[in-house]
DNA sequence: GTTGGCACTCGATGATACCGAGTGCCAACC
DNA sequence: GGTTGGCACTCGGTATCATCGAGTGCCAAC
């Protein structure tokens, strides 16, 4: 355990770093942190601090710079989960208070919220369909062979799969399958889908078989919804061009981004730091995950990701906030 | 206009210049192009072609490199529409013919499609919603005063719009309305929701006029779907990091791309390089634009956004396929 | 344990020279 | 007149070198 000093001295290098992005020399921490010591001390206390690992040197005779365990130990020590500023705060409320739309575009809505809030790419998860009962399903014929089944459940999420069928199917054959899926799911989830009992006529009985798998997906495919914004930040906020070439690439792997919140969730983290999350491409990355609650249960996640140095505090926060509101808004319908 | 000579010199540096990225000499076109004359008359004519503005020098004692002007010719002189590697027409042929699911997803994946064959970012815009008919109306209640009024269109679209009340709604009012839409609209556009006669019970027909506010969108608004693939790359198409943080952030807001395609099409153009779109952060890209067409009328538009100096045949003969092939899917149904 | 002092390191910055790709021009040539 | 070889010239890129200064590590003194 580091002694109160060290932790001190420790804490000043972080936020420097993330204030200047520029290695943070004894001096500086000498006058700006309020230990009454001077910088030979400081310097003592950083070779320690280096050696233990917290702290690394770009190069001899340059400042020191936080390594994943220093940021880890500053993270750690932020027990108050710090405040949104002000004029934040107010722009949470607006948001919420207008986000009216179906689920779809207030998950979109919020992923753009938290990027500007954060300016860093923001991820929203939205939650698994599996959780949430159907309040209405409907097959419409589209082609002679093909037909669209549509669920509309009672979170606001709209879920739809195309359907194939190997011979003409009538308009009454889809009307008889919309009856009968009505009856039978409202009220359930959807993974009850494959449960409906047959109707007796064999045609329909396909139909209802159709839909009902159109609809369900497995819960451990990664169908999930993932909204992503400003993942044009990532641009700012490194300077080798071909970092955020790859930073980007991956983001545009939904799975990966998705597998990344899960891992990160699982480990039971909400902030994961560099390397602690696997990606090589994204160890040079922050991830902050929080789930949030809808009617009292882990829905969905909403996570930051920005570059290690970047402002724990407040994107801490703004995570912290959104979710909680977010977790409110949905619960109200 | 250009003298045979000129054309085939400025084509030499157009393509050199594409495949290189470097400033193109005159040796060089000398070696390459099969004209049999010297570096020196290669010279005096790339003098001509400066002064001409086809051609630009980065500086003195460089290479040229083309302008946008120069740009324009090349493009313009390629008569036959360039033809795809035969790997990349099994790709496409084999996408479509896998492409099934619901429109969202087919758009979707043609974004990503037509990124993987150009390697620059691409843009598919859904089919407006006021050219297909509706198959299925809906109105599902969520919460006590909230409900989703939700549309199948023939072309595979799902629309949804949330309604608010301002008093309690019973499940019955719900179920008349719906059926009330399903017996006016099947078979019209969505902009016929507006013109449904009264029912003559005054709350019925409230929810009936909130649907078909929800649905509506106006012809005007750009409320279109934008699907964009392969932003990340054109990270790698240029080297100055601000560059790229620039052209995402561009990118990002997706009124722009859609005004930007827009503007090139009512121009007539299918190719737009550099400065002729008038957005100042775009001045480093091309822009190539096809609409596509759904049973003989233009429904969408599809494109694609590279750097100035990007494989406009290549590319051109990739956007003309996919809008091609997407066209006769979405036409099938 | 703390501190001022000091030698040392090493990246960043800037000046200088050099190289070479490429040009423009010109006189000669067909 | 168009074409060409020759040649002086330009100028960005690269390498070399010296300098500067921020910052360190260490040590002797407090």
């Amino acid at each position: 355990m580091l002694d109160e000093r060290k932790a001190a001295i420790l804490r000043a290098v972080v936020q420097g770093y993330i204030e200047t992005a520029q290695p943070v020399g004894s001096a500086v921490i000498a006058r700006a942190a309020d230990l009454a010591v001077s910088s030979a001390t400081i310097r003592n206390e950083m070779a320690v601090l280096e050696r233990d690992g917290y702290l690394t040197q770009p190069h001899t005779s340059a400042g020191r710079i936080p390594t994943d365990k220093g940021y880890r130990f500053f993270v750690d020590s932020l027990t108050p989960p710090g405040l949104l500023a002000p004029a934040q705060k107010v722009q949470v409320r607006d948001f919420f208070a207008k986000a009216h739309g179906a689920l779809e575009q207030v998950l979109h809505d919020t992923s753009q919220l938290l990027a500007n809030l954060t300016h860093y790419a923001a991820v929203v998860i939205a939650p698994p369909a599996e959780g949430a009962t159907v309040r209405s399903v409907q097959v419409v014929g589209l082609g002679p062979r093909t037909g669209l089944a549509v669920a509309v459940l009672a979170n606001g999420a709209v879920e739809k799969g195309t359907i194939e069928f190997d011979h003409d199917v009538g308009e009454e054959r889809m009307a008889a399958a919309t009856a009968h899926l009505s009856a039978h799911l409202a009220g359930m989830t959807l993974a009850a889908g494959a449960r409906v009992p047959a109707t007796g006529d064999a045609d329909t009985d396909a139909v209802v078989l159709a839909a009902g798998r159109a609809l369900h997906r497995d819960p451990g495919a990664d169908a999930d919804h993932v909204y992503l914004g400003g993942a044009s930040r990532m641009a700012a906020a490194f300077d080798a061009v071909d970092t955020v070439r790859q930073i980007l690439g991956v983001l545009e792997q939904e799975y990966v981004v998705v597998g990344l919140l899960r891992e990160v969730l699982d480990r039971g983290m909400s902030v994961s730091i560099g390397g602690e999350h696997g990606d090589p491409p994204l160890s040079e990355c922050s991830v902050i995950v929080s789930p949030y609650l809808v009617e009292g249960e882990a829905a969905g996640t909403i996570g930051v990701l920005g570059p290690t140095r970047m402002n724990y505090p407040q994107a801490m926060a703004a995570v912290a906030v959104v979710s909680q509101r977010l977790g409110r808004r949905l619960s109200e319908g």
